[in-house]
DNA sequence: TTGAAAGCGTTACCAA
DNA sequence: TTGGTAACGCTTTCAA
């Protein structure tokens, strides 16, 4: 069933089924209700290719993921972030494309979307300093938000955690547990979100009166062999740490296969946290726990990411704003600091 | 720059520019050079909604998320599948279409989306024992795949893990190590998967010459709270399983905080193998950890269903086919039986 | 308040 | 091998 039966069903022109559906003014309010019910009645859907032909808008939103080769893996929060977005989109009417992108094509796939005219606005992953990938869009013109920043100070809309307080507030944590020793297992800090956790364990660690011990800090792609490695280096110290802050799961994942070789129990021996975790609870035993709180931050992220967006695209002249700075911290295995320094043997 | 335009400077019809572009063998080869020359050095792309219009065909595939509206949450196991897909739409042209609606609202979904013309094929997620939307989308005559498969028999493209034989795996090892009382806490059973896993476990332990103990059986919505209860009315009881088999990721964070509590250290007191799960791994210290290979199958089997999908769409002869038979078993804190079988407190 | 007709940017049929 | 022109299904301008 097309505009064109649907009128001809009416004895209309298309010109006033088309108004009438779409909520124009200048239709009798009889003639729009019979168009109504009858296109109820036919189950009479606009052929959205058409319609977007017509209108120019194409009334989907891109949201590009971008993987990096070398571990070919997608975030976990992503998906959390997408799901919400989807939300909103759907109860708006926009279709949400999706492409998974190598890092390194991420700056020729927008031009591509945007060249082709395939979708009205842009989602932004994981932005890097100096992110080319933005002064590209504005030139472009096209509405965009960022889920994320690509620096202190940003001049378009994004969403992001408060990267650097919830590092903090994990850090000052555990000192407070008794931990003096606390290593940081950080992504790769030319990503403005690594700089940024690591500010607040220096920051974390100032407050309490103590020095941040640049041995007992890493950085590099967040994979599960360097978790692995880099815990494992860790934990041969002399000295080494009582407690661990990853910067991801997967980090997480390395940490405790080197935990685990060394016969040391995670919350025992070692103290464990983890942004984007969703492995344990700081508060054991809650009915609603952690991990379900941060799903549900993010979440609730990609929903207001996904409004601005919508927003802006209907009003281009929105100015940027910052939409959401959600401020959690998920731990896993967390304990007070052990009495004793002694390094155990597998 | 549009066709027209592209057509202009060369002096040529769009026809022919048309037809030089998409491959067509009635052009010359000095002008199908030529025009490609000018497309390339005016960056020309065509606009996907024209084309869409005028072809019948969107480029486009739809993916539909069920979420359950009572723990709005997405299988994290979708993101890999989809990765994969995406990853294979991208090199042929097609763009992934993503909405996330909830479970009731799943079969109205489709039929817009048929009736919208706004995909060429679709990939169906979590399909339901006798699920109403594929004979709905077979009605239809819009070429779809489905990840999973809603019965015994299905006679419909499918990609799907070998559930049941995973769990036979699972279990029988968990036997050989000596465990004789094993917990499975399963997926709700009215769908297909979790069915095959609870007789995957009946299977390994029959092999085995043990009989399932319905007492150590649950099925419920997969939610960390059920985790948690069914866990700690088995860890109750006055024997209670020195084994439990999680249906998922989900479940096994229950199991883990029932554990805890209780003072048990998993994969000591208590061995834990979850179905889906990215915590860690049957064999300790490799260097490619089980969880990675999960994922890289996962995003495997979305690669491949998306092929099948496009091959469908191009030839709707095409007949139907077992795509992937996954076949793996992810391992959590496993360890022998424990030789007593006395009760830890915590 | 309604309708005719001209786009929107392609593809595809039919002639040349 | 090329080109003219009618679709594709809708919106939107301009007239009535």
């Amino acid at each position: 069933m097309k505009l064109k039966d649907l009128a001809a069903q009416l004895g209309l022109s298309q010109t006033t089924v088309s108004r009438a559906l779409n909520g124009y003014p200048e239709v009798s309010e009889v003639t729009r209700a019979r168009v109504v019910a009858a296109a109820k009645r036919h189950d009479y859907r606009p052929n959205v290719r058409a319609k977007a032909l017509a209108t120019g808008r194409s009334m989907a939103i891109g949201h590009v993921l971008p993987v990096s080769n070398s571990h070919e893996m997608v975030n976990p929060v992503f998906a959390d972030f997408i799901a919400g977005a989807s939300e909103t989109y759907t109860r708006s009417g926009y279709d949400l494309v999706l492409s998974v992108v190598p890092d390194e094509e991420q700056e020729s796939h927008y031009r591509t979307m945007a060249s082709k005219q395939s979708v009205d606005g842009l989602l932004v992953h994981s932005p890097r300093p100096d992110d080319p990938r933005i002064p590209l869009l504005q030139k472009i013109g096209i509405p965009f938000v960022v889920h994320g920043r690509d620096s202190e100070v940003a001049d378009y809309s994004w969403v992001d955690i408060n990267n650097r307080r919830a590092f903090r507030r994990a850090t000052e944590f555990l000192v407070d547990l008794g931990h003096t020793r606390i290593g940081l297992l950080n992504g790769r800090e030319d990503y403005e979100f690594a700089r940024r956790r690591r500010a607040g364990v220096e920051e974390g660690l100032a407050a309490r009166g103590l020095r941040a011990d640049p041995a007992l800090m890493y950085s590099d792609e967040m994979t599960e062999q360097y978790g692995y490695r880099a815990a494992s280096a860790l934990l041969a110290l002399d000295a080494p740490p009582t407690a661990l802050l990853a910067s991801s799961t997967i980090i997480a994942f390395g940490i405790r296969r080197a935990a685990i070789e060394r016969g040391l129990v995670l919350g025992r021996d070692l103290s464990l946290i983890s942004h984007d975790d969703v492995l344990s609870y700081f508060r054991n035993g809650d009915e609603e726990p952690l991990f379900t709180a941060i799903r549900s931050s993010v979440w609730e992220a990609g929903r207001r990411a996904a409004e601005a967006l919508i927003r802006q695209i209907a009003d281009p002249d929105t100015l940027p704003q910052i939409l959401l700075e959600a401020d959690f911290v998920i731990g896993t295995s967390t304990g007070p600091a052990p009495k004793t320094n002694a390094k155990r043997k597998a």
